[in-house]
DNA sequence: GATGCTACTTACCAAAACGAAACTACTTAC
DNA sequence: GTAAGTAGTTTCGTTTTGGTAAGTAGCATC
């Protein structure tokens, strides 16, 4: 008798794997959230994104931005004017994350009305 | 001079929502990985899905599927065999993930090869 | 009757994540 | 000189999450 075992091909094996990696990159509460804002909006400063974002303290933020940074999804900008602003926007890798973005959002907008329904 | 403030659209804030709301509902080091390999296989029985989720403890597993449970996105099902078996699937809600499993599988993957490119 | 399989649970602990509040440093405006 | 806006950091504490190891209970096999 056969053991139930690995019935995933090794093309799921991969995928899931890569889920994994994506997962891991965007861990945490408040990360997706903040890529989502940076890719419907574009470009935002500190203050500005964290006035969107609600409920994120200002240390969460600038830690979840430097992670996002370090990864390579997010570019940090420092221009000089007075006051200095600082102005983050999503890299190319980051901005390829537009369908995990969409579909999650969707996801999401969906769930809530299928919940209310009942 | 007008405050730069919400550039955001309703439609935007409403997709924001939405990602947020997917993110909760997915949260955690495995909620991702768990709906993945249900995604891909159809059904699990516990100890087979415990082997193919790597370092996952048997703990984890099992509160993480009742969180998962709970919100209705994954189903679980009793089996009156001896020994008594249980399986796991994805309800029709669960089901509806799939555009962000793959699109996090293939952004994954994508990610993954773009880094080794270095 | 000891071991092993099923599907977990319990107890305990460590680490990470999160949060509130205050503080820094610079500049402009009043 | 006082307040307000820029972009954060620091401190301290709580909460959540995750992990290890062992235990439970029923049955089946050796």
């Amino acid at each position: 008798m056969k053991k139930e075992k690995s019935q995933l091909t090794d093309i799921c094996q991969l995928q899931l794997q890569g889920v994994k990696d994506t997962q891991d990159l965007l861990s945490g509460k408040w990360k997706t959230v903040i890529v989502a804002a940076l890719y419907y909006n574009g470009k935002f400063r500190f203050m500005n994104l964290s006035r969107h974002i609600e409920g994120i303290a200002p240390k969460v933020l600038s830690k979840e931005l430097k992670d996002l940074e370090m990864n390579q999804l997010v570019k940090r900008t420092v221009i000089d004017t007075m006051p200095i602003t600082v102005e983050y926007e999503l890299t190319s890798q980051g901005k390829s994350l537009n369908k995990v973005i969409e579909a999650m959002g969707e996801w999401g907008v969906n769930y809530r009305k299928s919940i209310l329904k009942k």
